[in-house]
DNA sequence: TCGTGTGAAGACTTTCACAGCG
DNA sequence: CGCTGTGAAAGTCTTCACACGA
């Protein structure tokens, strides 16, 4: 069946970037076909859930074979559109900063580290990474528009996140993954993703210490 | 109204954590009451989802007034168990391992760092942080054990995320935050959150690609 | 038989609309 | 009035049940 993107769940999006994730390992322990069943296991998560999600785009599976796994990830990541590369920048280089811009998540998965931006003079001018220099936050607009960037990782303090956001926004930055802990308001134009890490601990602290609770 | 745990919805805890953050921060900023709606434009959400989310667990606000910032922080804390101080260690001290060892967030928040462990000899028997020393893997059950540990960060690299996992269960740990980015399966006893940072940007290479398009 | 794809039912969440109270 | 708390309606997401094909 044919649906309209705004008949998607929010929620769809986010389990097809877990189950790319996944296909991703199973590929790399040469698996070759998964059946839903078998990736609903993987995913924390069930069988149908699987097959509606993915029906949501098309009809990626063969009958009583599963999916292909090298297929599926190629449809994936045309429809979470990271079949070509997307270039980002890394804004405020502390630790989180620095933990980002190695991991290795982001290398295979066709994010493209293009820049990484301070305020810190002992930082700036400095190559972390092959290729990637830190530069000053003053450089951004600049950056942004002659890279044609469109994803920005915050990273800053977070006392300056509001007025970093809003500077990465005003240079034509179309998406921000929040990971200040503070909550940013910019402009419609531009996206925000927030992660934050202290949820998580209070999210297993509420979940703990209910358990036993019937539920 | 009295509410049973099992009526609340998963999303509401979690709005609970954020809504948390925000009222710290107003704190910070001396401010003594605040109303949903207000609330609700700084959580990015509304009015209504507010007071339900927090009329789940009690009726905290005052009429024509809105809530008292201070009284509501201590009640969410009680909600999500985050009153008494609750221990955690960081398992896999690389980037990600440094960066939340000084990720300024849990200080404030009642989350304690008790121990960090790697493999790396060249790490173990530092002390990165005032008190906290860098042990080996094999010292994790002991020490979980003799502290009364509940919560763990996993940050080791991906290949070793799901037989770390399992050993931190078997150690007695009650949740994971599961930072690698691979997904991990344990025992029902444990809880995992995971949070993956490359399914942010994920989200927002689909959001941004769909602007444009009807909603 | 085994596994996919999908309307329809059911469950869960959000939003509406309004009572109640300072 | 202004703002909270909450049943009931609306909307969203998940699960059921089954058609279909290898």
């Amino acid at each position: 069946m044919k649906y309209n993107y705004s008949d998607i769940p929010e929620v769809t999006v986010r389990r097809l970037s877990n189950y790319f994730h996944i296909l991703k390992c199973l590929k790399e322990n040469g698996v070759d076909f998964i059946s839903s069943k078998q990736l609903a296991a993987l995913a924390h998560t069930n069988a149908v859930s699987v097959r509606k999600d993915l029906s949501y785009f098309g009809e990626f599976g063969k009958k009583h074979i599963g999916y292909n796994v090298n297929f599926l990830m190629k449809e994936i990541m045309k429809i979470l559109n990271i079949s070509k590369t997307n270039k980002y920048i890394i804004v405020g280089y502390g630790n989180l900063g620095t933990a980002i811009a190695h991991f290795p998540g982001f290398k295979d998965e066709n994010f493209l580290l293009k820049g990484i931006f301070d305020i810190n003079k002992n930082k700036i001018g400095k190559e972390p990474i092959e290729g990637i220099k830190v530069m000053h936050i003053e450089e951004i607009d600049a950056f942004v528009k002659e890279n044609k960037i469109k994803f920005a990782v915050l990273s800053t303090p977070m006392n300056v996140a509001q007025v970093t956001s809003e500077r990465l926004s005003k240079a034509g930055i179309r998406g921000i993954l929040n990971m200040t802990g503070r909550h940013i308001r910019v402009s419609s134009e531009t996206l925000v993703f927030d992660i934050n890490i202290v949820t998580g601990l209070e999210w297993l602290s509420y979940f703990v210490s209910k358990k036993g609770d019937k539920r």
